[in-house]
DNA sequence: GAAATTAGGTGAATAATTCAACTAATTTTT
DNA sequence: AAAAATTAGTTGAATTATTCACCTAATTTC
């Protein structure tokens, strides 16, 4: 019944990982919304990125965005800069410290990431289901412009 | 970066997929918190089932789908009888109202799952990831036995 | 039969999300 | 170029969701 129905396996999957990956991170006395450690690793890679940019990529309000920032600035793992071509834009670079964690927090993401699935389907699999997905959320993001 | 990432899909395609079956479902006056839909449609399947079950089965606070079971009490779609063989244990079932709310629900979120990830991926990627995730699934129930 | 465990449940604390509203800057219209 | 509409960021209140510790009664385990 709900055996056939991706949107099913996707909440499901979603609650499990996420719990895995507070365990994995417990240990780092690491504590953030859910969208935290996203917005910090896009920020560490895509320097100057806007608030707007990240709300509409993770699917989320804006306003939860903010906060984010709020939260990561006060941490000082992140800066705001007012754009020069538009002064209501904050661009939002991270700070050397951000850097760093987003570095740590990178590998150990990544590990956790093929450490969760490596359990539950093999390598091919995971490549087959990323590849499909990854050009799936490309597309996502087109439709939603 | 979050590339490669299964954990980082997962996850968007939650708050997506939610969002969108969020608005199929509007229209038709239904609320409920997040796990109620899965709920009711578990205990339709499976008369009989326990809350303990669907907690497990969903990957939630066992007392959250008390509150969850509760709601859909209060609102005669779904009953409690304890067990006989244990006295500690409520057995859940439908009501008629129940059974045809969660077939007109199924259809539903059939249809919003089938049309959601048709604009993202042909028909063959959908049945491959969920023929992965199914068996990922299934998996997965094992392990945290 | 005592001790430990389990099912269901409660309620308070905490956390996350939504939403409407606001300012200031920018773009579009007229 | 002035007026109108839109956009980026922000705030705060209301709502909703989740966690957690704790409780009772029933059942197992020892």
């Amino acid at each position: 019944m709900l055996d056939g129905l991706l949107s099913f396996y996707v909440r499901v999957f979603e609650i499990a990982v996420s719990r895995h990956l507070d365990d994995r991170l417990a240990p780092l006395g690491f504590t953030g919304r859910k969208g935290t450690i996203s917005s910090l690793l896009l920020i560490a890679r895509h320097g100057g990125i806007r608030a707007t940019t990240i709300a509409t990529l993770l699917g989320i309000d804006k306003s939860i965005t903010v906060k984010t920032v709020d939260e990561l600035q006060h941490k000082k793992l992140v800066s705001r800069r007012s754009a020069v071509d538009d002064k209501r834009a904050q661009e939002l670079f991270v700070t050397q410290k951000g850097a760093d964690l987003a570095d740590k927090l990178e590998k150990l993401i990544v590990a956790h990431s093929d450490e969760f699935f490596a359990n539950l389907m093999t390598r091919e699999e995971h490549d087959i289901v990323v590849d499909i997905f990854r050009r799936a959320f490309n597309r996502l993001r087109e439709v939603e412009q």
